[in-house]
DNA sequence: TTAGGAACTTACAAAAGTGTAACTATGAGT
DNA sequence: ACTCATAGTTACACTTTTGTAAGTTCCTAA
């Protein structure tokens, strides 16, 4: 008798989960294969598009672009755009994405000891 | 002249994220809808599989499964069997796992920064 | 006039992740 | 013989994320 399902439980379960748990709901703020790249690079100080690029080779224009914009969007990035030709666009973390980068320090911390103690199991 | 592309690259951009960035690495440990909720819990000790079907309502049987086993495999938790009937079965953070829960009450905290941030924003 | 660089956008495809529903094994209690 | 509970498993569908390839806009310099 098909009866499909029609509206996502997968979006109100991330909602409901956000809404209750803040570590969760931060990282969500984060998600995204390149999201913790650029926002690290960016931890040392504004870059532009092509720098963004070039530092991270295996991105595509189009994912930089999206995950940029989401950063946006979320408030952890400023986006400055400077009328030259050709234009120049640089991004800086904003105050809140700045707070982030000491606890990526320490994931960083965490993931090193994790993979050695994984790597050492064979 | 369907030349496509077999081979994914997904998994190659990852695995080579992973190799460069401890952070990514660690960000990727703990990746999964569910996966930062059950991390959370286990924190403050030992739970059964169907207790955490109870602090979690809306997962799944199927997902909590999967989550529980790719965090064992990760060696983030321990899965202890006891041979009652009906079967009884506990989760327990190891050492490592452990390490993780100061890192995410610091990401609890900041995301609740972030959140009311975002909020006033209107 | 044509080429060129920066920072995108668009249309499409593939892969990964999540969810639903029903089914399994075990042994105890009735 | 039948139901119950725990802790799963299986087959399948749907959503979200990521990737590919090509095109766009702006102005400038050759």
């Amino acid at each position: 008798m098909s009866r499909i399902k029609r509206s996502s439980t997968h979006q109100e379960n991330k909602q409901l989960l956000e809404a209750e748990c803040p570590e969760i709901y931060a990282a969500n703020q984060i998600s995204g294969q390149w999201t913790i790249g650029i926002c690290s690079w960016l931890g040392n100080g504004r870059l532009r598009f092509s720098e963004l690029k070039k530092v991270m080779p295996g991105i595509t224009e189009r994912i930089l672009t999206l995950e940029l914009k989401k950063l946006e969007q979320r408030g952890m990035i400023i986006r400055h755009v400077f009328p030259d030709v050709p234009v120049r666009v640089e991004y800086e973390l904003t105050p809140i994405g700045l707070e982030l980068i000491p606890i990526l320090k320490q994931l960083e911390e965490w993931g090193r000891k994790h993979k050695a103690a994984q790597s050492s199991e064979v």
